[in-house]
DNA sequence: TCAATGCTACAATAATTATTGAATTATTCA
DNA sequence: TGAATAATTCAATAATTATTGTAGCATTGA
């Protein structure tokens, strides 16, 4: 991940609304959630959603997809993995023995085991 | 990890500055940079500095220390894992079969094995 | 085609954040 | 104590970001 992307991706997360607005993608997966449910869910009008989900699409968090008369959003999933790996793929400057756990393995999701070494 | 201190690590990771003085302190591990060396290798000046650094205690992520007429920074491991610990708790809403390898287990440090169940 | 609905674009304003230089505080050493 | 060094505080300015209302576009269905 390039850091300018991260650092909109960190950008567009560091916001109360955007914030919230991305968990709540988070958790409806890969049904997402369309416009206006994500407003009212956030408790903010049509224009601030417009806004802030715009920001989040920019840095490549969640995607857009029209149905009808209605936009649905989704979490942009390895959009989301590459930040995740950009904030903890520098930790120890490669020697995981300094640090011990400080990336919470149990805390995620997935299965337990390491990727392949080739993961950015 | 409350939203708001999350909100407030976000945010003090969205900037250049930031976020390069953050990495050269998590390089740096628990040796510590002093504020002098922390600016020169930013390409920024004690002010600047000063107001950055100031940032990232706020938010938890990085501690200070007194050395004579030096100050040494630090990287707080504990914000930092909490920073990643909140990006990743929600994922999946507590179903990890929903959203298959989201959490980049490979990418960081720490031991290739779940912490315990009682994560959330 | 017209009205209604869902959403986005634009513009104005308010609020927050970053940068710079000058002054200030803390420490060391002669 | 006084000079030098390291870092912070303060104030002014510039830049960015958020909010609100209004207008506009796309789609549906009568």
């Amino acid at each position: 991940m390039d850091e300018t992307i991260a650092i909109r991706a960190l950008a567009a997360l560091a916001q109360e609304h955007r914030l919230a607005l991305f968990r709540h993608l988070v958790r409806a997966g890969r049904t997402g959630v369309t416009a206006g449910e994500l407003a009212s869910s956030a408790g903010i009008g049509a224009t601030s959603l417009s806004f802030h989900v715009k920001e989040l699409e920019r840095a490549g968090l969640v995607t857009q997809q029209r149905e009808g008369r209605f936009i649905r959003y989704r979490l942009d999933v390895q959009g989301m993995r590459g930040l995740l790996a950009f904030l903890s793929e520098d930790c120890c400057d490669g020697q995981p023995e300094l640090c011990g756990d400080l990336v919470p393995l149990g805390s995620g999701c997935g299965p337990t085991r390491r990727i392949s070494s080739n993961d950015q």
